[in-house]
DNA sequence: TGTATCCATCAACATTTTTTGATTTTACCC
DNA sequence: GGGTAAAATCAAAAAATGTTGATGGATACA
């Protein structure tokens, strides 16, 4: 459903091209993919995080912004704890890319000449 | 195949992460994504990217570098041509990232607590 | 051999990103 | 209100990345 409404990828447009640049360089670094690794378990709070990756508190709010930002986290306040997790719709998204990706490159396999 | 036999991202090991962080980096950044557009239409000298992408040919060579360091290009020369081209396993390995992380969100949604 | 073309590499510089420690904001409890 | 804990924000320094123009290696061809 998401994918039958969601615009392809490829060719890559202009608005695109920047929010896939963010994305893929959130998901670009060690610190950040720690995050995700421990998210896939579960949502968790930031001060827990702190404890599980070692790392200053600032530094950690510094790198799930940018996730945030990026769209690949979603974060959730109760009380004093704020929670995050992973956005299931920045996977489907991942998934799409992936994708449309894998269909350019059968096809030229394939022998003809274009994905588009 | 390919899957059967690849290993799992998550948890992820150390050796994963910094790979899999590099490889996201390559994709995280515009010049490169447009790179990655034109070779999704099949395999490209250096100097017709040059051309598509009006831009310097060392700085396009400095991209090229990072985008098959990371794996997701591959190099084929011919006389004094230099072709690249997309690989196709790193577009598998692409797919299975996202196909795990969706799992995880899945199994979260479905109320278990873990995906591991 | 000499010249021209394609491309990679290099060094210097510019820009961006990340880290660090301090401060601020928000919420909770007494 | 005062005290405390969680998390965001900020400014300055440090580190990593990207750009530019010049140089050099490899190939082709006369």
């Amino acid at each position: 459903m998401a994918s039958a409404l969601a615009k392809a990828f490829f060719p890559l447009r202009e608005e695109t091209l920047e929010q896939t640049a963010r994305w893929f360089h959130a998901l670009g670094d060690e610190t950040r993919l720690q995050i995700i690794d421990r998210l896939s378990e579960g949502e968790q709070c930031v001060c827990d995080l702190t404890d599980l990756l070692e790392t200053a508190q600032s530094r950690l709010s510094f790198h799930l912004k940018i996730l945030k930002d990026a769209g690949i986290l979603k974060d959730r306040r109760d009380g004093r704890w704020v929670y995050y997790s992973l956005n299931p719709e920045a996977v489907e998204k991942l998934e799409r890319f992936a994708g449309e990706l894998k269909t350019c490159c059968q096809k030229l396999r394939g022998g003809s000449r274009c994905c588009k």
